[in-house]
Order: structure tokens, then sequence, then C-alpha cells
DNA sequence: ACGCATACCATCTGTTTCGGACGGTATGGG
DNA sequence: CCCATACCGTCCGAAACAGATGGTATGCGT
């Protein structure tokens, strides 16, 4: 069996992040993903230290323990794990994303609610999208200068583009079921 | 402890499937989300089977066993069941969407890979999104004149801005990586 | 210099989700 | 009446998940 049948999109994840930031410890990890990945593919601290392992057995990493002390391990991208990554880069993606969003399944069931829960919904929601554009758009200034970094900003516009779309729509709806919408502060994004 | 500590998201996606068709065996919740909510919410089939036994349990569903044969269980709605499917309707959603998306994961990871890659990746996700478009709009023009199902088409309009969002945001991808889009095929569909 | 409080860091555990295999049941054509 | 085929329901091993737990470093007060 190719190794590759064993890896998970985790598993590109880990590899991904330590081919970007060199060898690194699962806390480095952790805290990488929690301030870039995290945004746009969730997941859990508890893999970033059993899948390091997992791919260490398969020969994709390479471990180095401390001898002493908190005994970290230290993973560093071996030929193979590089390799792995870049076909995985270079291969076709067939599946199509997958959103989880529970605003949209209260919005599918509204049928069954009352007549004000989807105003309620369709505040919140605006309110929740402005806020994370605010974030990204933070994100964005202060980091698109740093060379180091640029290119890994770009997933920050589909980010963005994600997110003025859910804004757009849930301002439309809002107005459609009969209230003014809230004055944009966050206008000129 | 409260009833409502114990359901999921899934659970509500069954209540409310059914709340919407009336009386449901698995089987046809297997169908009904596969045709709709299944689009924007992924599951797998295996949890519309254990997912009503235990929403029966919890009061929540009544089941009905054929007596003889395949013994199917037909599933309907408890006064208790609605109840909480209203009272989830109307509380606040603090969760953030989540997004699952392979392409974007690789888009951060392109500095690792060769320069060709980001716009092989482009041009597969814009004849994807493209494709869910059309299927979107097929599903809008079939069926937005029925009332009876009218109101559940406005998540589609959601799932549409996304797709549009996506789609813009990787052919302006292309453009700057150097190609011309490809024609637009799927236009006016 | 020592002990203690606090913040870091790593791992473990029980539970749910997941995808797919498997096996039973109906149906209609020969 | 039998068999082929399409339905339908359940089960299972593997992975993902959330959060608790416990160990390790650091620095502060004394």
């Amino acid at each position: 069996m190719l190794v590759a049948d064993r890896l998970s999109p985790t598993s590109y994840v880990v590899l991904g992040t330590i081919a970007l930031r060199g060898p690194s410890t699962s806390y480095d990890l952790k805290r990488a993903v929690g301030r870039s990945i995290g945004y746009f593919w969730h997941f859990p601290h508890a893999q970033l230290y059993s899948e390091p392992q997992r791919l260490a057995e398969l020969g994709l990493l390479e471990a180095e323990t401390e001898p002493d002390g908190r005994r970290r391990r230290t993973y560093r991208l071996t030929d193979q794990g590089l390799r792995e990554l870049k076909a995985w880069l270079a291969e076709p993606t067939p599946e199509h994303f997958q959103m989880r969003d529970i605003a949209e399944l209260k919005l599918f069931f509204n049928e069954v609610g009352e007549p004000g829960d989807v105003e309620r919904l369709a505040r919140e929601q605006i309110a929740a999208h402005r806020e994370r554009i605010a974030v990204y758009e933070d994100m964005q200034a202060r980091y698109t200068d740093l060379d180091a970094v640029a290119k890994r900003m770009i997933t920050l516009r589909l980010g963005l583009e994600m997110e003025h779309a859910a804004l757009r729509f849930w301002s439309a709806l809002l107005e459609e079921v009969g209230a003014q919408a809230i004055p944009d502060a966050a206008s000129g994004s």
C-alpha cells in the first residue's frame, strides 16, 4: 500500500506547517496552526501530538527527543516527507469544499420556527461576519508587507470573499424580512 | 441535565427534516437529506439510522416498527421534539461557520510546491465551482415555483453566493498567475 | 537560596463521527 | 417458481474530537 493512502488532510497540515516553519515541536505547531490555518480548517490540538508520531513511523518526519526535562520532541521533514507533500500539492483535488454552518441549518428549517427567528438570526450573523472581516483585514494590514509570509496571505483573500458573500446574503435577507439594515460600521472594506 | 445538552447538530437535522416531511423512516431521511441539506452539511447515512433511535429514547421522536418483513421503523415528532426544535431555532448561534477546503489548504502551502501547481489548482476549482453553480441554479429553477418548498430555497441563495465568491477568487488568482481565464461555458445557465 | 504559585506543555481518555462493508429483503423477468 | 438485481438497514474498525489530567519550568516573595 502506498504511503499516501494513509495520509489525511490532517497529515498534510502537519507536513506543510513543518515545511514552512522548519523543525517544530507539537506545541509550536499548535500555535502556528492556531494563528493561520485554524481560521479556515478547524482542528483540535490533540491531533498535533499524535499525528506527527504517526508520520514519523511512516518515515515522513524525523523525531528528536530532548534527553531530559520536558522531553519535547522536535520534528523535522525527511526527504520522503517533502516528496509526499509536493506530490499532494501537485495532484488533483476532487473533493468539493464542505461547509458547516449552524446558521444555514437553522435557516433551512425556519418554516418550523417563529416569524422573528430569521430576523434575529440574520442580525447575529451580520455582526459575526463583520467581526471576522475586521480580524482578517487586520491580519492583512499587518502581514502583507512582510515578504516572508506574503504568499501565505493569499488564502486570506479567499476567506474575505467568503465572509463578504455571507454578509451580503444575510444583509439582503434582513431587509427582506422587513427591517432596515444596521448601519455598516465596516464600510469601505 | 437538560435534554438540549445532549443534542448535536445532527440531532436537529433529524428533528427538522421530520418536521418538514412528516413521519419518515431512516431511508426517507437519507434520501431527503441527500437532496437538500447534504449539499451544505455533509454527513454519513449511518447516523440517520442511529440518531433517530437516540432521539426516540430521549422522547423527542416516537417510533413505530413494521411488524413483519423489513421491520422498518417510522419516526414521528413528539410534542417535546417539536418544542426542542423550536427552542433551538429561537436561541442564539454563537459558532462561526467552519469550512473544510482541501484546495485552500493546498493554496496555503503553495510555496513548497512547483510554480505550475497553483495554476492547475485554480483551473480545477473554477471548473468545480461552475459545475456546482449549475446544479444549484437548476434546483432553483425547478423548485422555487412550488410553494411547498419555496421557503427552503432561501439557503440555496447563500450557497450560490458562496460558490460565486469562490469562483471570483480562483478566477482572479488564475489571471494573476499569468493565464487568461477559461471561456465561461456555464454562463446563462 | 528555597518553596510555592502560576503559566507552559504533553499526553491520555472516553465518546462521537466517519466511511464503507456486509447481509438481509423485496421485486419482477424469465 | 427461481434467480438476478436493486433496495434497505446495521455493524464495525478507524479516525476525529473535546476536554481533563498531570508533569515541568519560571519567577516571585521571603
